[in-house]
DNA sequence: AATAAATTCAGGGAATTCCCTTAGAAAATA
DNA sequence: TATTTTCTAAGGGAATTCCCTGAATTTATT
């Protein structure tokens, strides 16, 4: 029987974790904690094997209850729960010591693969998450429906684009230069391989840019 | 009992009308035309309350044979029986004094329904072409979110601008010059009242004008 | 602190879009 | 048949977008 611990302080998200684990005849539930501070106090004196935790948590960073747990408890299978497909959280956490990384939205028997994986002393990632890290590195755009990151300024130029504003608009209404926002422009067209403004107004539309 | 007259060509139709109305207690067939003239001729003996007509007969159009008949008997409630969602017919068949438009896929229902209606006087058409109608008037009012009707050329420009051809490239493909294309652009712009390619494009979107 | 990424700005030129007007021919409609 | 709409086309000019290059400054990230 595995001992699971659980941090989130979101309590529909436990209720429904302990539904899901309820006629699991490996898996049982030890501990629920709300927070990162009292979740590193319980598991000093609480046995768990596994713990699934929330990255999102009211007091400290997932990342910060993460290193504290693992000083004192270095065995602990950590398992990284979060609704954000952020392989920067994933690579940092997995490089602390953590196990996985699991999306909020996973099925019950992903969920129970993840901590029997995790418990037997390997790794799990979420499938979801593997793609995530697979488009990451193919990063260099020569990919069919790839779609890079945009920052926060190209996302500002591409919705003031769809409102049908002119790059000389744009400028005044940012106080930035006319060939600034020209440079967006561009790396949008780039980014987003397309020809023209009808691309970017319809990839903004389409894959909900902006 | 109402007194039911068919006209139409198509025995199948026929049959099926046939068939509808066997076990109706208000509705009886008393006769059944497959030419307008046949019709004209029949029912200047043939008594009957309504006439189910089919518009497009072998040997003159319904329009001419609505017209004959209701010289002589004024108080004949015809209701066209036709296919095609086609306002225009609509309009001018009521006009010369049709009570009714139904389209050939009507249910029992829908039928039993307009007949009752059109014998006591009143005027039927069918759901869907009301919304027909709705629609078409809607393009020619001139309220705020009004969107004219694009024509067959148009919506080909916009489409292939929302494949980002360049107006260069429409011409070629379509064969036609760049000054002809330029001008539906233009006319694209004022019709959908927007500044650019941009709002081209997002109207063509979010209204699925293509 | 060092590296990387994002934001800023610029010149110059080519290509494209936008805007105005006008107008004949073809097709659809009344 | 007469009228309206659509499609075609053009000239000329202004405005905007697109494309290339290069580079300094600020802001994350490691």
């Amino acid at each position: 029987m595995i001992n699971l611990a659980i941090t989130d302080d979101h309590p529909s998200v436990v209720e429904g974790l302990k539904t899901m684990f309820l006629d699991d005849s490996f898996v049982n539930i030890v501990a629920v904690y709300s927070t990162g501070k009292s979740t590193v106090e319980g598991l000093k004196t609480q046995q768990a094997d596994v713990l699934l935790l929330d990255i999102n948590l009211p007091d400290q960073s997932g990342i910060d209850t993460c290193k504290q747990l693992l000083e004192f408890a270095p065995q602990l299978a950590i398992i990284a729960f979060t609704s954000y497909k952020d392989t920067r959280h994933l690579k940092e956490l997995l490089g602390l010591g953590a196990k996985g990384y699991m999306l909020k939205n996973s099925s019950y028997d992903e969920m129970h693969h993840a901590i029997l994986t995790v418990y037997d002393g390997g790794e799990y990632l979420q499938p979801e998450m593997k793609d995530e890290l697979v488009k990451e590195s193919l990063n260099r755009s020569d990919t069919m429906s790839y779609i890079p990151k945009l920052t926060r300024r190209e996302k500002e130029i591409l919705q003031l684009i769809l409102q049908e504003h002119t790059t000389q608009e744009m400028a005044d209404k940012l106080f930035i230069s006319f060939k600034t926002v020209e440079s967006h422009r561009l790396n949008l067209l780039q980014k987003l391989g397309v020809k023209n403004t009808a691309g970017l107004v319809r990839m903004a539309i389409e894959h909900k840019l902006v």
